[in-house]
DNA sequence: CCATAAACATACTGGTTGGTATTTTTTTTA
DNA sequence: TAAAAAAAATACCAACCAGTATGTTTATGG
């Protein structure tokens, strides 16, 4: 049993190293020696967790990719508060909040989907449940929004919910190429201007 | 000076060739080996005419992909017709005329941007160059709509035309993730939706 | 037509990569 | 506590990679 819990740790950390690497480096860029040097462990350890770069690359989008969405633009969308103004603030005050890494590195989901999306079908389903489960809870706080009358009530959910996400992937790659928060800056006001268009 | 021309050809060869292959694989994934194999020249000949696979890279951004980006969403805006119907007929007709492999591989620009836009700042400002010309180009166009009053005079034309590059570059990678169009109608939705806002 | 240089080919190198085979160490279980 | 199984380490391999060194062919210019 003690032996299960240490198993797991470990795939926990291999994981966690490697989506640091993958994050800053590329997945391609970014080799097993690679992953293994920061755990302090072997290759050999590696191949005994997971049998293939493949099946981490799945692994760290289907538990650090999944989770970073989930908590920082998907939960926050349950917070108590009128729809209209909770979309509004999670998309800006996420904006704004991000670290210099972040911003240099850009999103590590819309990463893998540059990367990766054309390559595999694994890859591409992974990929995709992630942002359809985004889009899906997107959609879902606009039919509150319009029921409760602080989101006109002829909004296309759908199409504003995958308008959102393509501009907010989007900047994420753009912001990337700058070295000062201008773009950013830009981004929200043509953010705020598209919000506005749907509110009651 | 037939020898010149022989060469510039040859030059032009290998960077088609060579777009072909970062376009379709990724930059990272294509070795000077493939891409020298598709122009049925030797490796030699390769670094004959570049000095490196770096040079190739800055070669295959400021040649072939500034290129597409001046054809297919710069030029058109120079058409003749009113400010407003212009830019919506450029986004859309573009978003719809896609081939296949297009709607697979996503944006060849926006590749390059999310592999290698926080590796190489010589990457990263040739991109930006691109990106610039872009919004510039827009931001001019929305100027003109706001004088001819296609366009609301209050309209924020940097912010309007970075949201639109953004929104435009997120679908591109979105799409990968499909293998049908819905998320193209939708953002066409979304997209429309927007631009209501800055109609005069 | 011959010397020179450009265009291209061939063969190679040192380093890296994903993955495997095998052994050692640690934990579990009967 | 001994046998079995899991965890981890070591050593290795064939393929690939960017880049180089050197040779050969072809065009150019005097």
């Amino acid at each position: 049993m003690q032996q299960e819990i240490k198993s797991e740790a470990t795939k926990q950390l291999i994981a966690e190293k490697a989506f640091n690497l993958f994050y800053k480096n590329g997945f391609k860029s970014t080799s097993i020696d690679n992953i293994m040097k920061e755990t302090s462990l072997s290759k050999g350890a590696f191949y005994h967790h997971f049998k293939s770069k493949k099946e981490i690359g799945l692994a760290v989008i289907g538990l650090k990719i999944q989770k970073r969405v989930m908590d920082v633009m998907i939960l926050p969308l349950k917070e108590p508060g009128n729809a209209y103004d909770t979309i509004e603030n999670v998309f800006t005050k996420r904006l704004k909040g991000f670290s210099l890494f972040e911003k240099q590195h850009g999103c590590p989901m819309n990463n893998f989907i540059n990367e990766l999306g054309d390559n595999e079908i694994a890859y591409q389903s992974a990929l995709k449940n992630i942002i359809e489960d985004w889009k899906n809870h997107l959609i879902q706080i606009i039919e509150r929004g319009k029921l409760e009358r602080s989101i006109k009530h002829d909004t296309p959910s759908e199409a504003v919910a995958i308008y959102l996400i393509s501009a907010f992937e989007g900047i994420r790659g753009l912001r990337k190429l700058y070295n000062n928060d201008a773009v950013f800056d830009e981004f929200l006001t043509g953010l705020s201007l598209y919000l506005k268009q749907i509110k009651f």
